[in-house]
RNA sequence: GGCUAGGUGGCAGAGUGGUUAUGCAGCGGCCUGCAAAGCCGUGUACGCCGGUUCGAUUCCGACCCUAGCCUCCA
């Protein structure tokens, strides 16, 4: 597996290897949950699912993705509603994961939560300053940006300029406008630990590095997130950790997945175009989400639109509906094949390139279709699923697809007037037949007459939920 | 203003210095009672202007436009 990957650090594609021949340690930053995902939350942990997946055909993973779970906006969340943070976190930590279950993403192999680690984050800190990196101030404890001479490596920005273009009001105790907290003071009323700089609590940035230290070590292979994340927060995680390592590299790949817009703008609460992962799933199968997610190069930018899930679902039915074909052919479902068909794994290899993927899952799949042959449906259809299941689509059967579809209290109705139908066409009154087919159709469900019967589908199942 | 990504056929979205992406939609054909599905065929697409080249959508430069970051928002 010649696997190419995009580092953010040096903006460039670059072979991977493991820092460890054989085993790989990979990071990706996880919600800060004071509320629910919504379809732009899901993006990062659904590309990096499939990476983990494909890391994990080659090597030993260990797949840490974290929990914040103390944050201003949980703060104020849980005195809004008079209960602990930890009312708040783990509702919506549950939440997350239901969520992520329903698009197929595999759990990390470890999801620390930040509140668990406080012990990690002071011995860092403590670190840093006995290392000159960090000073105190009025209870805070900060990051000297200016020890570090290498900052601003990872996100192309001059140190200089920043300050020169620095905007922000800055606070007393920095010496420089560019210094961050790796603790503050908590005030009576907010949730806080003690520490040897006072009661308080850890900076954002400062929770990721010490988890990845702890759970990962001091070096590690690959780190992921949002574009969004690339500054500050992991120029200062990586400026963090390696001062507390001695100007040891941190991480070998910085790997960030592009924005998902909602029609062209920004997915925001005033605009009130939010779309949250909970909300989707009732009207449209986690599936069809995470093929949504998967159709554009997670490093490109993804426009969210009204047809984005309805082309996803009709693409689920080409690739269930050719399968479908072969199991009704060999009288069996087919199993996923043992290897990962070749233009399929050499489209992932190639930077994680799923579009390029999908379109090899769609080529076999119009061979399968092409092709009356048993020994060559039995392998192509393996095929498929085994490409399918690489990504994690293609993981139910068929009849399962599209018995989803027909889920839906009008199920009995539409059963009776499909009868009726069939009475008509057997007594040739094909004028009644047709004109039931049509009524259907005009409600969003397509029927198919096959050598065994009569079949039916919605056809539009996001569009019928929308409107 | 600075930094970083982008601008591909009706839509979505890969890719490439000269040869079919793929999916949906459209058109023609096969199949079908008629359809649907499927199969076959079908598209002078690469923001604008220059440059390099035998040849550029692909490389270089300028310009226009879009998005993200620079404000603990994936």
């Amino acid at each position: 597996m010649n696997l190419q990957l995009f580092d953010t650090g040096s903006g460039q594609k670059r072979p991977f290897e493991p820092l460890v021949p054989g085993r790989v340690t990979m990071y990706v930053c996880g919600p800060t949950v004071y509320n629910y995902a919504h379809i732009g939350n899901a993006r990062p942990p659904v590309v990096f699912d499939v990476l983990a997946r494909l890391l994990r055909t080659r090597y030993d993973v260990t797949y840490v993705r974290n929990i914040t779970d103390v944050d201003d906006k949980i703060n104020r969340a849980a005195k809004e509603q008079c209960c602990d943070i930890s009312v708040i976190s783990s509702r919506y930590r549950d939440a997350y994961n239901e969520d992520m279950a329903a698009l197929g993403v595999l759990p990390p192999d470890i999801e620390p939560h930040a509140t668990d680690h406080i012990g990690p984050m002071c011995d860092m800190i403590s670190d840093l300053i006995e290392n000159g990196h960090a000073y105190a101030a009025e209870g805070h404890v900060l990051f000297d940006v200016a020890s570090f001479d290498d900052y601003g490596a990872l996100s192309g920005r001059d140190l200089r300029q920043m300050i020169a273009g620095a905007r922000v009001e800055v606070a007393p105790y920095k010496k420089n406008p560019q210094d961050f907290v790796l603790w503050k003071p908590a005030a009576d009323d907010e949730p806080g630990w003690e520490s040897p700089w006072g009661r308080g609590r850890p900076g954002w940035h400062l929770e990721c590095s010490a988890m990845i230290r702890k759970h990962l070590g001091e070096q590690i292979d690959i780190h992921g997130g949002g574009q969004d994340l690339v500054f500050p927060h992991h120029e200062n995680e990586r400026a963090q950790s390696m001062c507390a390592h001695g100007g040891r590299t941190f991480v070998n790949f910085w790997l960030h997945n592009g924005f998902l817009s909602m029609n062209a703008t920004k997915m925001s609460k005033s605009l009130g175009n939010v779309l949250l992962v909970r909300d989707l799933v009732q009207s449209t199968p986690g599936e069809a989400i995470r093929l949504a997610l998967l159709s554009a190069h997670y490093r490109q930018p993804l426009d969210w639109t009204d047809d984005t899930l309805v082309e996803a679902s009709r693409k689920l039915d080409r690739l269930y509906g050719a399968l479908g074909k072969a199991d009704q052919a060999l009288g069996e479902a087919v199993d996923a094949a043992d290897q990962i068909p070749g233009p399929v794994l050499d489209a992932l290899c190639d930077d994680l390139n799923t579009p390029k993927a999908l379109a090899a899952l769609f080529e076999i799949a119009r061979e399968l279709n092409r092709t009356d042959d048993a020994d060559k449906q039995r392998v192509l259809a393996a095929d498929l699923r085994a490409g399918g299941n690489l990504i994690g689509l293609l993981a139910q059967s068929s009849s399962e697809w599209f018995a989803a579809n027909q889920a839906g209290d009008d199920a009995k109705a539409i059963e009776a007037l499909i009868a009726e139908r069939a009475a008509a066409k057997a007594a040739k009154d094909f004028a009644t037949a047709d004109r039931i087919r049509d009524d259907l159709a005009a409600n969003g469900i397509r029927i198919s007459d096959g050598p065994d019967g009569t079949t039916w589908q919605r056809t539009a199942v996001a569009k019928g939920a929308a409107s």
